[in-house]
DNA sequence: TTTTATAATCGTAAATCGACGATAAACGAA
DNA sequence: TTCGTTTATCGTCGATTTACGATTATAAAA
């Protein structure tokens, strides 16, 4: 049912599509995996694990430093990466939100 | 640290990127969030309660269908939309995976 | 200082996205 | 059949994404 029309998207609305964004990305989603799992945690060390090229992978990075996922740290020549723990918080928070909120429905359309 | 250059990205990682990229707008998220509430559920309701155009409402549902989210019969002139069980399903699955297996770090980085 | 290693940025190209108005298609009702 | 309602599609436009190679910092090492 109608109320009326929404002027704009909610905050939580516009913050849980700019994580989603991050996340929509198979390279973003492996880099995310593989700095948790210490796999890699320099640059070049995930340029090593994945299929795309230096800069592409320097690239998603900045993606997802912009996201508030990943932090760096420049650690000589080197810069090493890991996840932001704020910032993860909070999309996992957002992610957690949704789950909660859109359950699997046990009905079909209703209309 | 690296092991070795790896050909392609997973079925799990695309598939997650697939889920996470439809819900990388603020429409579409308020769209599955209208949807589960049964707030709306036809085209034209969800138009009336969002600050966009009906084609451009239209497209973001198309997109919703492409993913697997949202499902639509047709019903006369009109069109009923809801949550596609099965795929929403297999969205919380991976979504619900991915916080299970990235957990907010308690240590920053460490190289 | 010069070299070497690493990462970021630049420039570019192709593809996709997101928005809109206008139009077409589908269907029930008159 | 014709009309009115609803939704999908078309065409367009500018902005963004994704990818790459080449270049430019940056900092340690020789």
């Amino acid at each position: 049912m109608a109320t009326h029309k929404r002027e704009h998207f909610t905050t939580a609305e516009q913050e849980l599509a700019v994580i989603a964004k991050a996340l929509g990305h198979p390279a973003r989603v492996a880099i995310l995996r593989l700095l948790t799992q210490r796999r890699a945690c320099v640059c070049g060390e995930l340029v090593l694990e994945l299929p795309i090229s230096q800069s592409t992978v320097s690239q998603h990075l900045k993606g997802l430093k912009t996201a508030g996922l990943v932090q760096g740290e420049v650690d000589g020549p080197r810069v090493c990466y890991c996840i932001d723990p704020a910032g993860w918080a909070r999309a996992r928070q957002l992610l957690g939100d949704l789950l909660a909120e859109l359950p699997v429905p046990t009905t079909g359309c209703a209309c």
